[in-house]
DNA sequence: CGATCACGC
DNA sequence: GCGTGATCG
């Protein structure tokens, strides 16, 4: 770890902090817990008379989707959630690390937990390492304090393309999405073609960004409530856009509709290794409790046999490297990708074999691939 | 300690 | 869909 960065980060942080409390207290009109989401809400929905646009148990809702949405009624909206991403980075990951740095080797040493995730993933705690930041760029700035031990040690970084959709195309067989991985498509944009029935090179950003969200929820199990929630559309546009996508990927809704009747028999839904994950309510006389059901056994098969793959890929790797008696370590998982702290020696080789060993762990009807980055830190190795 | 929120794959 | 953690009340 890189402490000195961390405490320039917090600071840093901080001064942001302060000056976006200072303006959320203007714009509130008074003093108030802004981490208290009771307290915003009367702010946002009782004093300054914004519409309230989703319900919690307990009241209103004030998470990013709703203040994403009234965004351009008033300025507060925005600042608040400038403000949530700064105490999250600061609280969460940047003054955390430090305090579980581990005095005799001044590493920060997590656990990762073989039993606790249904599907048959890891999970990481203390701290978690399969959740640090790299969706802005300000979290993102996080990762350069994840840097190698000793000068002139790199980090490298392999990860697995789009492997939870390449197991559905080997599970499903369905032709399209078969094709698709075997022309090594982008596989989004190639997802929106058919979709929308266009060309490829007439497909827009926006285009693709829809079909992305398509091609993550039908994995998921979504329907057209969670998709048009997450595209902020229509109810009956979400569902016409998953019936055309069925209409072209019929081998994927075969798959998914033989999941469901199977897990039904069965109680349980599997990987391609055959690791059973139990499901009850999959008959459950509960319509919400089996939807769900039905969501966990669609979903099972495909996270549970990307984990099961990255475990063997684990195996493969540690048995490689105790072999060749490589200085360079094996040091984080996160679901689809691998991290090592590599030895300048061995540089050149990890960057070769690294990526063989996970490529050949699961055998499918469609290639695996990976990318693989390298620097001083995670943030320069992605 | 349950609820809410936000970070990752 | 699957997780962990910070914070509030």
């Amino acid at each position: 770890m890189d402490t000195k960065f961390l405490k320039i980060m917090s600071r840093n942080i901080g001064q942001k902090m302060t000056r976006a409390m200072e303006e959320i207290y203007d714009l509130a009109g008074g003093v108030f817990n802004i981490n208290s989401p009771k307290q915003l809400g009367l702010i946002l929905f009782e004093k300054l008379g914004l519409p309230p646009v989703k319900k919690t148990k307990t009241g209103y809702s004030t998470d990013v989707t709703v203040l994403e949405k009234l965004k351009n009624q008033h300025p507060l909206p925005e600042k608040i959630l400038e403000f949530r991403m700064l105490t999250k980075l600061r609280s969460t990951y940047v003054d955390a690390m430090p305090a579980l740095i581990n005095p005799k080797t001044l590493r920060v040493h997590g656990s990762f937990n073989q039993t606790v995730a249904a599907t048959g993933r890891l999970s990481s705690s203390n701290p978690n390492f399969q959740n640090i930041p790299i969706r802005t760029e300000m979290g993102r700035e996080i990762r350069k304090a994840f840097c190698a031990q000793e000068k002139d040690h790199f980090i490298l970084a392999a990860d697995y393309s789009q492997v939870e959709l390449r197991i559905m195309a080997h599970l499903s067989e369905d032709p399209n999405l078969v094709a698709a991985f075997k022309q090594d498509a982008d596989i989004h944009t190639h997802t929106a073609a058919m979709v929308f029935n266009l060309k490829q090179e007439d497909i827009t950003s926006d285009m693709r960004r829809t079909a992305k969200v398509i091609n993550f929820g039908i994995m998921y199990g979504a329907g057209a409530h969670r998709i048009s929630q997450e595209l902020n559309i229509s109810h009956g546009d979400a569902g016409a856009i998953i019936k055309a996508y069925f209409e072209r990927y019929t081998g994927v809704k075969d798959y998914i509709e033989k999941t469901i009747t199977e897990c039904k028999e069965l109680g349980y839904a599997s990987t391609l290794y055959g690791r059973k994950r139990p499901i009850q309510d999959i008959n459950s006389e509960n319509r919400n409790l089996q939807e769900a059901a039905k969501r966990a056994a669609i979903n099972m098969p495909v996270q549970g046999t990307a984990a099961d793959i990255i475990k063997i890929a684990m195996i493969r790797m540690h048995d490689w490297m105790k072999k060749e008696n490589l200085k360079s370590k094996m040091i984080l998982q996160v679901h689809d990708e691998l991290v090592f702290e590599v030895h300048p020696d061995e540089l050149e080789l990890l960057k070769k074999q690294v990526p063989a060993i996970m490529e050949l762990a699961g055998k499918l009807i469609v290639p695996l691939k990976v990318d693989v980055g390298v620097g001083k830190d995670w943030y320069e190795a992605h």
